[in-house]
DNA sequence: ATTAGGGTAAACATGT
DNA sequence: GACATGTTTACCCTAA
């Protein structure tokens, strides 16, 4: 029968994800996430940074070399011919590869680099600013493992061959120094004639540990801590204060060495402050960004999942308004990246349909649909994710959103499919749910009309379904409460939707974070909503709105909740949604056969 | 172990 | 007869 089906656009798409909507729909999102520009964009900067860092370094290098070679003798040099001084940057890449002491001691300081860009990126993630490519765990990984440990690495070779040697020579002139150029190998360990290497390098320069250069107590310097010397490259340790000094003194006075050493470590700082000054302006310009509703148009749907795709307000033309942008100015966490780039809103509901859950949610389901659909809008209707309610509540929001409050069968099928990414498969199956569901509920009343039938919402009866819910919310409420808390039930989805997407644990933290606190932030509000009117929102959910247990233990039999309490959000967001756009977005047809599905 | 709610499948009826 | 719409039943699963 006439179908007012099918004019939507994005049909194509949809149906070619054959791919379990769960599961593999998580994949393939994860990859498309890869390709996000941030995520090149930080890397690169990483790279980039470092491979300044590496360039200035050598230009120091060769300065120097040229200048000791220039003056001073390489006769001094017992074990050492002086010529290799000269020939370090080319051939002493040939030269058997010496595990020096300081090349160890600068190994860990590459660590320590390494380390605090990890954390500068990890804020940034905390920050929503960084994405991780899923398929790469980390884009350090690619620093770490590849051009800094070899060309860094060779860089300090080169850095502190020279200076030993220089040292060399300026030993038997009086200074002192490392043989690094022998062919006996320093014992590791006894760099500096000290322990092990050490790091702290940059650490200092950046964090200081709450102290300046020139601003240190008595037994305080910010090259000293934890009773070692935290020159770069050095980490003797010392029994007291005095001794260090001394030590900084002789072994670290004004000299090529330590000259060269402080411009390296002045380049890196820079380049991280520059970095640093990058991400700010670009964590600015998103904020700014974020407050002017973009009218940009948004890229064409496609079916994401629930980390690289959860809603966005801004890009939705749609009436639906942005229940809650996601964060505040001031929490610059705007879900970004891994899990979106978009600013998402991630309602606590829509968390639960991350995974394979295939069946039936559980009553914290029941939860009122509205501010999460409208929320989560977008993502509901690229990705092909299953939304975490009941037909029966998807068919009373759809019924509510029209402003007659009444749709035909066709209409919510329409609405189901237009709605979410999930309903434009299997369409046999949700469908004969959908009737289903319309014939066997109370609530859903048939009226008989001019041009055939319509289906409207008996809120009374709906609401009767409430309070009988309720008795099985105690699992909603415990969950809001860990939710809350970003307790188990929300960081076991959000966990697995990372592991799903190989975003290493601490991106559950850093990144989740900000989304963990809009979710919180709308439990919050819902939980606000019934305790302020109780089952407020006369949403199927509201059984599963009663916040706290103690309140339902007395509700099970309870007789519904005034009607007038079901009035708040729901009909403000219901209303507010309709969106007229909704009547071009036809059909998303149809039984493309009954593939997997669930 | 039981119960209730929900999802899925399917048989069947009716109307177009 | 095919299809859409509606109703009903049965079974399964999950959570309480």
């Amino acid at each position: 029968m006439m179908q007012e089906s099918g004019t939507e656009a994005t049909n194509g798409t949809a149906n070619q994800n054959s791919a379990a909507p769960s599961v593999e729909g998580h994949r393939e999102v994860r990859s498309k996430s890869a390709t996000l520009s941030s995520d090149i964009t930080v890397s690169d900067l990483v790279n980039f940074q470092q491979q300044q860092a590496l360039q200035v370094a050598r230009q120091i290098i060769l300065q120097q070399q040229q200048q000791s070679s220039a003056h001073k003798s390489p006769k001094n040099n017992d074990k050492q011919p002086a010529p290799q001084v000269h020939v370090h940057l080319s051939s002493s890449l040939r030269l058997p590869r010496q595990v020096s002491v300081q090349q160890l001691a600068f190994q860990q300081q590459l660590l320590q680099v390494q380390q605090l860009q990890q954390q500068h990126l990890l804020s940034l993630q905390r920050q929503g600013l960084l994405s991780i490519q899923p398929n790469q765990t980390l884009p350090l990984h690619s620093l770490t493992q590849g051009m800094i440990p070899a060309e860094l690495q060779q860089l300090w070779k080169e850095v502190t061959n020279s200076h030993v040697k220089e040292e060399n020579s300026a030993h038997n002139n009086g200074h002192r120094g490392l043989d690094l150029s022998s062919p006996s190998p320093v014992p590791p360990k006894n760099h500096n004639q000290h322990g092990s290497t050490n790091g702290q390098y940059i650490s200092h320069s950046l964090k200081r540990e709450g102290s300046t250069l020139d601003d240190h107590s008595p037994h305080s310097h910010p090259l000293y801590g934890h009773g070692v010397c935290k020159w770069p490259g050095c980490e003797a340790v010392f029994e007291d204060f005095q001794s260090f000094l001394k030590h900084l003194n002789n072994e670290h006075a004004l000299d090529d060495r330590s000259t060269a050493q402080c411009r390296v470590q002045m380049q890196v700082v820079q380049q991280l402050e520059l970095q640093l000054a990058k991400d700010k302006e670009r964590l600015q310009a998103m904020m700014t960004h974020l407050h002017v509703k973009s009218t940009e148009p948004k890229p064409a749907p496609q079916p994401l999942n629930l980390v690289s795709n959860i809603t966005l307000s801004k890009t939705a033309p749609e009436a639906s308004p942005p229940l809650s942008l996601p964060q505040t100015p001031t929490t610059p966490t705007a879900p970004l990246t891994p899990l979106s780039q978009t600013h998402s809103v991630i309602t606590p509901t829509s968390l639960h349909s991350v995974g394979p859950m295939r069946r039936r949610y559980s009553d914290k389901y029941n939860m009122p649909i509205s501010p999460d659909i409208v929320q989560n809008k977008e993502f509901y209707m690229n990705a092909e994710v299953r939304p975490p309610f009941t037909y029966a509540s998807l068919i009373r929001q759809a019924i509510l959103e029209t402003p007659e409050k009444q749709l035909t069968l066709n209409e919510i099928y329409n609405w189901f499919t237009r709605m979410f990414a999930y309903f434009r498969r299997n369409a046999a199956t949700w469908k004969n749910a959908v009737r289903h569901n319309l014939s066997l509920h109370k609530c859903f009343v048939r009226v008989e009309n001019v041009k055939g039938a319509v289906w409207t919402v008996d809120e009374l009866e709906f609401q009767k379904r409430r309070p009988q819910k309720i008795s099985g919310s105690p699992a909603l409420v415990k969950n809001i409460h860990t939710t809350l808390g970003y307790g188990p039930a929300l960081s076991a989805a959000f966990q697995a939707s990372m592991a799903e997407n190989n975003i290493p644990l601490y991106t559950t933290a850093s990144i989740g974070s900000p989304t963990l606190n809009s979710l919180a932030s709308a439990i919050r509000e819902e939980m606000n909503g019934a305790m302020d009117h109780g089952n407020s929102n006369g949403s199927d959910s509201s059984p599963g709105r009663s916040p706290l247990p103690a309140m339902h233990h007395i509700s099970v039999k309870e007789e519904p909740l005034d009607p007038e309490e079901h009035e708040g959000p729901l009909s403000l967001v219901t209303t507010a949604n309709h969106s007229p756009d909704f009547d071009h977005n036809r059909d998303y047809e149809d039984d493309h056969g009954h593939e997997d599905m669930l």
